[in-house]
DNA sequence: GGCAAACGATACGGTAGCGTAACGAAACGC
DNA sequence: GCGTTTCGTTACGCTACCGTATCGTTTGCC
């Protein structure tokens, strides 16, 4: 696994995994998508619409928009606050799950072939 | 900086690095845009629009779309090659040095903090 | 010289992203 | 109750990407 990467190493491991991210994932998700997408697999919930655009430093309907296809995709689902009807609660899939697993092996495996 | 990274580590160190580059940076790469820039960058010339598109597994027009803008953007240069005139010959320019010098930075500043 | 192959760019119709602005629904304040 | 604020969503016009197909130019081959 990689150790004391170097500025030059890290941008070969961000090389190498985008480029296998890129050739074997028909998904291809936005930066911004795959930004929201890992805000909200890896930080507690909940997640507002609002909450994730001012995270980010986005516009309210960016979030909306990358919901609704990665909504599409599986990746999340979204439902209505009982408890505040006007907010909407982000939830987690098993399919986001496993995408992110996958990308996260994806990582270790290329950091390790980065630095063997 | 990053010692023996887990998936999970790993998935919050890209999770810093994209949150942070969505947040700082207007540009918005795609992820292949990303990953043909950091081809260009890492992988010695010289490098060719079917090169690039046979070894990220794209059609050509993505590769000449992805150098139209991010020509505009001052990221990367064409010229002929007079050697054999149907080749176009991919150049790096100064302002991309930069902007992936940042890059590998940032991750390198994210690792640290996400390790520390 | 002339034909086929290779290269990068362009055209086309379609889809998905963007920012700004406005919208309906729900909660709050008085 | 009723205006105001706060949600998330939708509408609008625009830009940029996609894949497929085709184009013009250049080279190679005989």
């Amino acid at each position: 696994m990689p150790v004391d990467l170097t500025p030059s190493q890290a941008l070969g491991l961000w090389h190498e995994v985008t480029s296998q991210q890129v050739q074997q994932d028909g998904r291809d998700l936005t930066l911004r998508q795959l930004a929201i997408l890992l805000e909200i697999y890896l930080v507690p919930p909940p997640h507002t619409v609002r909450g994730l655009a001012s995270k980010l430093g986005v516009t309210k309907p960016v979030i909306t928009r990358a919901l609704d296809t990665m909504g599409d995709l599986g990746l999340v689902t979204r439902m209505r606050d009982d408890r505040d009807r006007r907010n909407v609660i982000i939830k987690r899939t098993v399919d986001g799950a496993l995408y992110l697993e996958r990308l996260g092996d994806l990582i270790i495996a290329r950091g390790r072939a980065q630095t063997a």
